[in-house]
DNA sequence: CAGTATTACGCGCCTCAGTGGCAGTTGGCA
DNA sequence: TGCCAACTGCCACTGAGGCGCGTAATACTG
């Protein structure tokens, strides 16, 4: 199951934390996938990754948590590349470039995590509000650091907090057309589905963005008339 | 405490059950307000309010549910709205004309719950979420209805999507500004902190948006510099 | 290579939200 | 008046999440 060895140089403390976390969510996942999210107890996810459960709460705040884990690594990686990022010219598109390059910077493995996550989600109600959450956190993070930045004040100027909701929007939309897309495409043929359809749905989900402002009933896109 | 006589003209049956809704929202805030939302338990806001907790379940999905039951109340105003109204000219207006319409159509006893329930969640992580995520599903809910009128394809089109991103979006930021401004002006200054008030901060968010796509670093407004 | 300070871990216990079965009650209606 | 259906109360139960404390491992110091 892809790699699993700890990133070397490492403390060995950090390194059997490591690999503690990786232990957890590897099994997670597994028994997830494998039961339902519903119908595996922590108790027994503990006693089969061999951590007490006063141990998995260590490491994660929440059942959910775990499961979800590859999107919480992502929104720390959009944050830490944002931060990084010159705040020059349109902010909505040092958002976007942000975002995008944090997917393309994850491992192979995180994109098996990232999916495993999104497959429980789909059809677990509580997961989906998990991440619905955690994704709403991640952007008022952003929207706050953001601010610190330019010093601006959200109360005075609301337009930075609407950027923020945007991004989170296209995220969101993008999200759930590539999700959706997974669905039709009978297994998963390569180059159909992965990563780089994920970033192309999001790209898509920005370039609308604008149009949408002004959108009426008559502009609206209809499906070609079933046959 | 308000207005507690049930709507006239309603079957016995149908009234005694708006009394055991009204009685468990009622002392539920008041409860809450006492003693902190997390401190008081299911069984002594039950034994309370004399209903069993079988019972409190088959009204309320959950504890955070009693909470915000106004905001649930103004989320189905604001779907009837919609529904109601004609999709003509730009869908963002309309989108705006039904949620502030749904404010206004609220009576005075639904802006004091309303009021409770910002006020604890003001405080309760857990609540905030709840509130967060019922605003969420609302809007999706209300997104599906107009694309099932309108017979649009959100696979195909996003736009209307966003719309509906755009209309939580300016909700939220209202919402959160007005709270805001509540905590400043000592006290409640009457025509101060209200419903008008709260409908300004939304339109204002409302107006807003379209600038916000464009937003540049040094376009972004600074406060004054402080005394 | 001692000894000591940190830090993580496991155990057992507890609280409480939320569920389900079943029996009793009450309003609607003929 | 009596039946049916809806509603409610009681009770036992599960599972998430938290907490104090004793123990064991790691890191640091001389």
């Amino acid at each position: 199951m892809t790699t699993d060895t700890p990133p070397a140089g490492l403390p060995l403390r950090e390194r059997k934390k490591w690999r503690t976390r990786h232990t957890l969510v590897g099994t997670a996942l597994r028994l997830f996938r494998q039961h339902g999210f519903a119908e595996v107890t922590l108790d027994r996810l503990c006693a089969e990754a061999e951590v007490s459960k006063r141990t998995f709460f260590r490491y994660f705040a929440s059942k959910e948590d775990v499961a979800l884990h590859a999107e919480a690594e992502l929104q720390e990686a959009f944050a830490r590349r944002l931060a990084a990022a010159a705040a020059e010219g349109p902010l909505l598109g040092v958002l976007r470039a942000s975002l995008i390059a944090a997917i393309e910077e994850q491992s192979s493995s995180w994109e098996e995590r990232f999916i495993a996550g999104r497959y429980l989600a789909a059809r677990t109600p509580g997961l989906r509000d998990h991440s619905t959450l955690s994704w709403y956190a991640a952007q008022s993070r952003v929207v706050e650091a953001l601010e610190e930045r330019l010093g601006a004040d959200g109360r005075e100027d609301v337009r930075l907090r609407m950027l923020g909701e945007f991004a989170l929007a296209a995220w969101r939309c993008g999200v759930r057309n590539w999700v959706a897309s997974r669905g039709h495409g009978h297994g998963n043929r390569p180059g159909h589905g992965g990563r780089p359809e994920l970033v192309r749905r999001i790209e898509e989900a920005f370039d609308a963005l604008p149009a949408a402002v002004a959108l009426t009933a008559d502009t609206v896109h209809r499906p070609p008339p079933a046959l």
